[in-house]
DNA sequence: GTCTTTATTACCCTTTAGGGTAGTTTTTAG
DNA sequence: CTAAAAACTACCCTAAAGGGTAATAAAGAC
């Protein structure tokens, strides 16, 4: 089981305690318990969470949805809101957000562990998506002249930052032979060093 | 307008046809209609599309199952279901196959539009997950000693493939202070060459 | 105002990478 | 079986990157 540290962002202290109480009943930690935005954007910054529950009404207005924002932009965390159904347009801001979840007022210890476990896996399957490994057919159907297997298996070395030297090892060949294949390798994927090579492996996966 | 070039994969020709001609209508361009997996997986990688339509009852098996597993596995590509809401075990293997969505026979013109433009569209936010841009707030919560802001932008033009002559002339120094920044960069960040230093910020993105 | 951090530059030297040419050995396809 | 493609190796040379040391200027913190 891996800890899972939550941020609690919530100006009424009671439910605050509220939540953290049962967020430590149910195997949780709580990084710490904020009750403005300032602190929530301090928080983010020096003491990171893997997981923000987040009020949508702060201080009587949406102050909660600008934290949102922020996460959104400048962290890759996943955030549940506290909601206690007050008005629809806030939800519909709410809504743009893309929120992990909700978790409604008044709420259930069984509510809140669901909520905040469905918001942990998701998260964890985004993560899956960010960085995929390369693939040969991805790449190759944007080249004229296709890499090898063997050439894939170079670029794949090289993308994991090993040096030639590494890769002669590797490989069990000679540098020169790698070498050999860089040169191969460069001409087809139109790069002339290692990073504009890297570049250009991602964006031929992202297309 | 971008182009979206659609495979057509279904054993049923009349169908087939009124897919690919409703397609067209819809400003959509098929790039081919076949009637097996054989031959769809040949077409996926000779000719790949842009989407995939795909009976799951191919051949009076599961054999549109099995080529969704393999766009899975091998190509980053949305793909719709087609379905006559057979049986519910078929359902439910499709439905872990994580399809765009689905076109339920007999389709109107108008829902076979709306899948593909909700298929096309949220393919297109998954795409912004992947390699997503360097953030210098993630990357520094993981570091004892954060890069600085220009340390930063240094950061971000090897990672796009720069070298440290072209770096220079991005930011107006020297090519010496851009050396010693690299110097800096990858003291902070344990590396000893882009590569290394590039594999590693992807690894700091990620967690 | 002084101290610290960051940014800037220079010089030197070593290692790594990259590009050209050329050759042999496997593997694979027709 | 033969031709073509891929894999492997070597050697040479140039360019780029990386690491050490050191010094000045500018910006921010206390």
């Amino acid at each position: 089981m891996i800890e899972v540290r939550v941020l609690i962002v919530e100006d009424e202290p009671l439910i605050a305690e509220d939540i953290a109480t049962a967020l430590i009943n149910n195997d949780f930690t709580v990084s710490a318990i904020v009750y403005s935005k300032d602190d929530a954007l301090a928080e983010l910054k020096n003491n990171p969470p893997d997981l923000v529950v987040l009020d949508i009404n702060l201080n009587g207005g949406e102050e909660g949805i600008e934290i949102a924002k922020v996460i959104n932009e400048k962290y890759f965390l996943p955030f549940v809101y506290l909601t206690s159904y007050s008005d629809k347009l806030t939800l519909i801001h709410a809504k743009n957000t893309e929120p992990a979840g909700y978790i409604v007022k008044p709420f259930s210890d069984a509510g809140l562990f669901a909520a905040m476990e469905i918001a942990v896996y998701n998260h964890a399957q985004k993560s899956k998506l960010r960085f995929p490994e390369l693939n040969d057919d991805v790449i190759n159907r944007h080249l004229p002249s296709p890499l090898s297997e063997r050439e894939f298996g170079v670029v794949q070395l090289i993308y994991n930052g090993k040096t030639n030297n590494q890769i002669a090892e590797d490989l069990f060949i000679s540098i020169n032979t790698v070498k050999a294949h860089i040169k191969n390798i460069h001409q087809k994927l139109d790069a002339d060093s290692r990073s504009t090579l890297i570049a250009r492996l991602r964006k031929l996966m992202t297309n």
